[in-house]
DNA sequence: CAGAAATAGTTGCACTTGTAACTAAATCTA
DNA sequence: TAGATTTAGTTACAAGTGCAACTATTTCTG
């Protein structure tokens, strides 16, 4: 019997396979120069964006779920790259923000990471870029 | 500072968002129905496509590396799904085929695999489908 | 307002995954 | 052709990940 799926061509397959290939180059740089894997670096790049996040608003920006979460932001805490601070309006919850450290290093990884999508990204044009962006947006809707 | 990198708009970011949202909806589905997980339904693919490949094949054939594709045959190979033949061109390999219960299960999962896909990716065209196809294939080559 | 139910976040334990070292066989080289 | 090198695949151990149970606090309900 013939086979009606070819997984060279099972749009799920590509999916995983080029995303795993980006995360691969990617977290491979950040390990190696910064010593942060991607749930630590989304904290950080999200923490630089608007500061003060509490553990569930990071879940929600960072779309990890709130144990990775809390593991990285231990992580980060230990290395001095982020700060607790007691939430007023919650006591079981609390406020997080880069220290001086965190964003020194993120001014540092920024512009790589910048880089880096441009090396990867740069091959596509700018409104095949955009379309990218919006396929996997109303694949991940539909995914959820 | 205000931040030139916003994570939301970084497409490693969303890349790496759409592929874990599509693979939870499809591993939970192998896994609950077949007790497969995604390495083990992808050498399951490639065997019902050609059988008869030595796992240096099917890491091409499923870009995994040797490791993931030893453990994954080794748990077909235990469920009697899969069986070994020697290669006489090369005593260090050896060739995986289906088995009948490899086939009969094949011919179950791939149906539904189809669904799922049509499930998760109908919400595109035609059109596009081939267009998240040609993006993905050009990005993974540039990250390699 | 007391007790029940829900929520925020963490931790323990089992399972998965990755790196490095290993065995066995083939190939290269002098 | 003996010895060194490379290659195919497996295994052992460490690190990462996910689920379930847990603590502490808040919110709901009668």
């Amino acid at each position: 019997m013939a086979s009606l799926l070819i997984l060279e061509r099972f749009l799920p397959y590509r999916l995983s396979v080029a995303s795993n290939a980006v995360s691969a180059r990617i977290s491979g740089t950040y390990r190696k120069r910064f010593g942060l894997n991607i749930a630590e670096w989304r904290l950080i790049a999200i923490l630089a964006e608007s500061s003060r996040q509490t553990p569930a608003l990071l879940c929600e920006a960072t779309q990890m779920d709130k144990i990775a979460v809390s593991r990285a932001a231990a992580a980060l805490v230990e290395r001095s790259l982020v700060t607790i601070d007691n939430n007023p309006f919650d006591g079981r919850s609390h406020f997080l923000s880069l220290t001086n450290d965190g964003r020194a290093l993120y001014n540092e990884i920024a512009p790589l990471a910048l880089t880096t999508e441009a090396d990867l990204f740069g091959i596509l044009t700018r409104e095949e870029r955009a379309k990218l962006d919006e396929l996997l947006r109303r694949v991940e809707a539909a995914a959820k």
